[in-house]
DNA sequence: CACCAGGAAATCA
DNA sequence: TGATTTCATGGT
């Protein structure tokens, strides 16, 4: 399949943390699972290309994001002077469009963590819950295993959380569409009772699950970056940088958040 | 508000 | 190869 998609960078948007059911390969393009489809993507110029079978092109666009418009975006990079070389280099990062509970899942794990191994976690999580099928098992799939088998495909400490949540979810069918409804900071507070959930895994969810774009969440790159472009390098709390972020940004912040953080992560900032 | 344990892998020195 | 760091949370 070849899709239109001008304005977007395909590897700044896998790339960026965001998400970690995709892994770019050797000849750069990137592996990973929607739904349960597994595919391959790669980006020609103005195309994102995708091999797969039975995945919509209407299901890529919204996964991606396609249609929703970069240009306020780019209007707060452009005139905020920090963040110049961000917007020049950057360009076409989207956020994606995930599943909340694979955004709850795979942001429980992340907790003090490295990419590289979340992803692996997130792959044996797919193997070992696969009845022949690829897809991110549901919550009541992971609420029916126990702590042990979590432990040991390596989430450590992060498997009771990951577990506890899942039977909570499992349970409470209606919660996804509370949070759906509700405003950012209710959103937030009613994730934060979550197990494993704290305010920067909330605040990731809320991104990336519920594209609830005013969330920033804070972690120790952001921190560096807020703290060096903003603040002389001075300490700052991770409330304060938020605070900041949010007032300065207001319903763009969470985007700039993506920016900054792939930004400090890559060496352009 | 500050401190520390929790697991294990990647990265650093 | 030993020490540190890693998209933090929860408990004290």
């Amino acid at each position: 399949m070849r899709i239109k998609a001008p304005d977007f960078n395909l590897e700044a948007t896998l790339d960026s943390g965001q998400v970690f059911g995709f892994s770019k390969k050797q000849d750069g393009t990137f592996e990973g699972v929607l739904g349960n489809r597994r595919m391959v993507l790669r980006q020609e110029s103005d195309f994102l290309k995708v091999n797969a079978e039975g995945v919509s092109e209407a299901a890529l666009r919204r996964y991606f994001h396609l249609d929703y418009d970069l240009a306020p975006v780019y209007r707060v990079l452009s005139e905020d002077a920090p963040l110049e070389k961000i917007h020049q280099k950057l360009k076409g990062l989207r956020i994606i469009c995930q599943e909340p509970w694979e955004a709850l899942a795979g942001f429980i794990l992340s907790a003090n963590n490295n990419i590289k191994r979340i992803r692996g976690i997130w792959d044996r999580i797919l193997q070992k819950f696969s009845n022949g099928s690829v897809h991110f098992p549901d919550a009541s799939e992971i609420a029916g295993s126990t702590e042990s088998v979590l432990r040991k495909i390596g989430l450590g400490y992060r498997a009771p959380f990951l577990l506890k949540t899942a039977r909570m979810i499992s349970s409470d069918h209606g919660h996804f569409n509370r949070i759906r409804a509700a405003d950012y900071a209710q959103a937030k507070e009613e994730l934060i009772r979550y197990p494993g959930v704290g305010a920067k895994i909330a605040d990731c969810v809320l991104l990336f699950g519920f594209q609830k774009y005013e969330a920033f969440p804070v972690d120790v790159w952001i921190l560096r970056a807020i703290k060096k472009l903003y603040f002389r390098n001075r300490k700052i709390s991770e409330k304060k940088a938020q605070e900041f972020a949010q007032k300065r940004w207001k319903d763009r912040a969470g985007y700039i958040q993506q920016y900054l953080y792939h930004g400090v992560r890559t060496g352009i900032i």
